[in-house]
DNA sequence: ACACACATGTAATTGGTTACATGATTTC
DNA sequence: GAAATCATGTAACCAATTACATGTGTGT
């Protein structure tokens, strides 16, 4: 019956490190998984009592860092179980809903260059996770390598890095035939370009 | 103000094909931009309601087809404003929330083998996915290719090709990763079992 | 003194799914 | 006459975002 998933990203990011806040847990997950998977903190902070009324996780006195009023956690053991049962249960795939694509699916209502706009933006913001990513790969492969869950992060970040790539590359293809639609053949006695569509 | 996208939905896909029912829109949703966008006729027919009522579709007496009890609709001209106006507008990028890569970044706290099954579930749908979208374009390059939405079409599906190629490609490798693991370095049948990598 | 990051929570709203309820038409 | 598809709607529910409200510690 459990649907929130918001749970078990805590209980997951307790089960690889263990004392945190609700605040840290929220800055972890946005360093971490924050590429494929997004948390607020009105839903942490809810959750958080949630999975401490039913024992999954246990407060742990903040040992260390600052003396600010704040609370830590970390998962027990019968949350691990929680955690451990619910990976092994099929992921769901929701129903994708992606506005860009919806908005260029609907271009030919609007001039090319309304979508040629939407690409180029969609082209930058990909360039930027991108490069991050790639950061992130570095990092972790000088910082985390140690950790159990290495090899997973590392497949996770290579799934974003393939995907990002192929958005690339796919979006300067994109280009090139608005690109063409706005200079159709006949009119322009300058233009050549035939029409990419690599069979 | 408007957030509310499947309103925009509809009013795209009766601009691109008039007099639809609630029924049929939801068909033509889920043969063109089903593999990035669902509806569900919950969010549907009240929906339509409301476009009526603010004037962005208009009523249209069932023509031919059957002779059922349904409502058909088209676009009016607001309508078709509205739509354009709102694809001008940048599109909004909700917060990606991947279930499988969240499970498979928590692989470590479960046996290789469950993220093994994930991955080839995931393997299995993207491949099914792949087919139906190479249909489409074989199909639609048959049919449509004197819409003046094709180009767009075309490029969405493209989009989708691509990405679930690399989805592909990336799941072969994450199942060899994932085998290694369960085989700590031996391509040997007579080794010990040996160390861990713990330096 | 001020800004910024740390820190926790609640309330309102909403976008959306799922289940329910009903009935007509076609096809086998 | 049963099953499948066509067809329309409502009600319950829920996960999640956003905005609001409040306060502390740190660095400049």
């Amino acid at each position: 019956m459990e649907r929130n998933q918001t749970a078990f990203v805590i209980l997951g990011i307790l089960a690889i490190h263990p004392n945190q806040s609700g605040y840290e847990i929220r800055k972890t997950v946005q360093q971490t998984v924050g590429f494929f998977w997004g948390e607020s903190f009105g839903q942490i902070y809810p959750t958080l009592k949630r999975l401490l009324a039913d024992g999954l996780i246990i407060p742990s006195a903040s040992g260390s860092k600052t003396r600010m009023t704040r609370q830590e956690y970390s998962i027990s053991p019968s949350g691990l179980l929680r955690l451990q049962e619910w990976l092994a249960v099929p992921y769901r795939e929701d129903p994708p809903r992606d506005e860009f694509l919806l908005k260029l699916f609907f271009g030919a209502e609007v001039a090319p260059n309304v979508s040629a706009t939407h690409i180029r933006r969609f082209q930058e913001q990909n360039r930027k996770v991108l490069s991050t990513l790639l950061e992130l790969q570095a990092l972790g492969r000088a910082r985390s390598a140690h950790y159990p869950g290495f090899p997973f992060w590392i497949l996770t970040l290579n799934y974003g890095v393939a995907h990002l790539r192929a958005s690339l590359e796919w979006s300067e293809n994109a280009l090139a035939v608005l690109a063409a639609l706005e200079t159709p053949h006949s009119k322009n006695p300058h233009s050549e370009e035939d029409i990419p569509g690599k069979p």
